[in-house]
RNA sequence: GGGCCUGUAGCUCAAUUGGUUAGAGCAGAGCGCUCAUAACGCUUUGGUUGGGGGUUCAAGUCCCUCCGGGCCUACCA
């Protein structure tokens, strides 16, 4: 049994995420560690909100509530939301709790006192209107390069040139308008990335079986340019974590908070100390997950992310970590997605574009989208998010294939035995040909699964539920019932086992799915099938089962083009920035 | 501008370190079955691997070039 601690990148908090951010992070981690877990390894599973940052404040602001309340409100929301979709972390947290600001408190003291921060003074707008410093992107006004009326004070969406806010023609505040913006000096702490650049690019380097997506991103921030820069740490906002050197204040940063980028993947530790806190357990039942001088020698630390997080994990974090001089586990494999889009775009939460993950919901049950996102979840490039791909995929895979293998299975079953699985007869040798080739495709699956190649797993799996039609369609139970019912028995047992054996291997992309099975056949666990010919042979006659309903409605032509038309454009009550 | 990724059948994707005749699923066509959600099974059509050039006994794979798509570029997160 191994020990494997999962984190999946933490979702912000400013609105319900749209089902590229889930397909990116939180799905695969749950569907890595739902695998894990039935495997019988020890597993550790973090997510959290990240509750910090300017969009959370002018989120609020639109809402119309104070900061806090608006976020603990969406953290109840996306909560809620993570719970129906089958999200199994072992706690959700929010980075805005007790714990994380002691945790990013301490970690910037150990910082410090180890010579890796700096403090600089700067230059920035400051928006007396809004009351804050506006970031860059926060500033709009007149490109001087190209005309464009809506440039960003980082760069030029028109004609892409990079620009410093100062450079805009008639620039003001993109929150509010307001023109009467000035430049004031500001004192911020920067993190000596740069001190840590060699002990990286050897950490990165020495991480062969990562993907190239991953390692690429790490490898070019390293080595672009002037290599490695120091990144400021610190933001003039009222919400966040203070400025402090753990528990000490810290001169000169009074009324500053730390960047959203420095606390946020603190907040994997601190959530998992959150854990230990809501379970009524002392501090030695997080820290053996997260200290090597305390236990977690032994774990596996593998991380989920789209691959926009790409360059927070592969070096800030590791610098906050390694920088700490304190024995901090560090991440053994980073899992970085690509993006999902949406009829030929992007998904967007600011542009309420694409499926939010409430009107998912509202349109098929969890484990549909589970399943065809996992199934063409964006491993190796982009993927496109299509109505039509999603009707044929759900009606085929899941109506046609399994569901229908359930049904016809169950139904035939309890027309001519009963619902109990049936006694007599013996398994001959299309049952022993079954569970070869069942046994083939289980271990390919478990391969992809340990791999985290989840397009490979999802077909796989899928194989496995085609051979029980074939497997039916070969042995045909219905034609040998009136000259040999023992026969028509056995066979009926071993695809009644079959189903067990698929509410299983099943269960990690389709945990809903996989307990009515369970019910259905009356079983008190699900346990993960050794060999495929002992798994088929666990249910033995006489034990009994009901006919579950169809498991998967198929997708009309109908619904599918009215879900067309209802997403096709902006999300009317979108009001995250 | 720079960097990275990517282009394979109508669609979505596979193809050990370069190694026989480039494979699956879906969609299409034909046949079979009648237990089942008009479902299932079997067979089958379909590719000058974006264009061009090069290296090699051998290129989807390596190099050059052109064309297309995507992402990142450090103050959005």
């Amino acid at each position: 049994m191994e020990r494997i601690l999962i984190t999946s990148a933490i979702p912000y908090i400013n609105g319900i995420k749209h089902l590229g951010n889930l397909v990116g992070s939180q799905l695969p981690s749950d569907v890595y560690a739902r695998y894990m877990r039935a495997r019988g390894h020890e597993v550790m599973h973090i997510c959290a909100t990240d509750a910090h940052g300017p969009p959370a404040e002018i989120a609020a602001q639109k809402a119309g509530k104070p900061v806090a309340a608006y976020c603990a409100e969406m953290w109840a929301v996306q909560k809620d939301l993570s719970d129906r979709f089958g999200l199994g972390f072992d706690h959700f947290g929010r980075s805005s709790s007790q714990r994380n600001h002691s945790l990013t408190q301490h970690f910037a003291g150990q910082l410090a006192a180890a010579g890796l921060i700096r403090a600089v003074s700067e230059r920035q707008v400051y928006s007396p209107t809004d009351g804050r410093f506006l970031p860059d992107r926060y500033i709009e006004g007149t490109c001087p390069n190209c005309g464009y009326e809506s440039a960003r004070g980082d760069q030029c969406e028109n004609c892409t040139k990079q620009l410093e806010p100062t450079e805009l023609i008639d620039p003001r505040s993109a929150i509010s308008g307001a023109t009467d913006l000035e430049v004031r000096e500001t004192t911020h702490l920067y993190l000596r990335q740069s001190a840590m650049a060699e002990r990286l690019e050897h950490w990165i380097q020495t991480r062969t079986d990562w993907p190239i997506l991953t390692t690429s991103i790490a490898l070019k921030w390293l080595r672009d340019g002037d290599g490695l820069q120091d990144r400021g740490i610190t933001r003039d906002l009222d919400w966040g974590i203070p400025v402090k050197k753990g528990t000490e204040p810290w001169p000169g940063m009074e009324g500053k908070v730390f960047y959203v980028w420095f606390d946020a993947p603190i907040e994997y530790i601190a959530a998992t100390a959150e854990w230990a806190d809501a379970t009524g357990q002392d501090d030695a039942a997080w820290l053996r997950w997260w200290r090597t001088d305390r236990g977690a020698e032994d774990v596996r630390y593998v991380q989920f992310m789209g691959k926009d997080n790409v360059p927070f994990h592969t070096l800030s974090f590791p610098v906050t970590i390694l920088g700490s001089g304190e024995p901090w586990k560090l991440v053994d494999y980073i899992k970085a997605f690509n993006y999902l889009t949406y009829q030929g775009g992007q998904f967007s939460t600011s542009q309420g574009r694409g499926v939010f993950m409430d009107q998912a919901l509202e349109v098929q049950p969890a484990d549909v989208w589970r399943w065809w996102l996992m199934a063409n979840v964006p491993e190796s490039s982009d993927s496109a998010f299509t109505w039509e791909a999603f009707q044929q995929g759900v009606n085929k895979d899941l109506s046609a294939v399994l569901g229908n293998f359930v049904s016809r299975v169950t139904k035939f079953c309890r027309a001519r035995f009963g619902e109990v699985v049936p006694e007599g007869g013996a398994y001959g040798p299309a049952e022993a040909e079954a569970s070869a080739a069942i046994d083939t495709r289980l271990r390919a699956y478990e391969a992809a699964m340990e791999a985290m190649e989840f397009r490979k797993a999802a077909g796989e799996l899928r194989a496995i539920w085609v051979l029980g039609n074939e497997y039916l369609q070969t042995a045909a139970p219905w034609a040998v019932f009136k000259a040999d019912p023992d026969r028509s028995a056995a066979i009926l047992r071993f695809a009644l086992n079959l189903i067990a054996l698929y509410a299983a291997i099943s269960a990690p992309f389709l945990p809903f799915t996989a307990q009515k099975l369970q019910t259905a056949l009356n079983l008190e666990t699900q346990r993960w099938p050794g060999t495929a010919a002992d798994a088929l042979a666990e249910l033995a006659g006489g034990h009994s089962f009901q006919v579950p309903d169809n498991l998967f409605a198929k997708i009309t032509d109908d619904e599918r083009d009215a879900w067309q038309a209802r997403f096709a454009g902006k999300r009317a009550e979108a009001g995250a920035a």
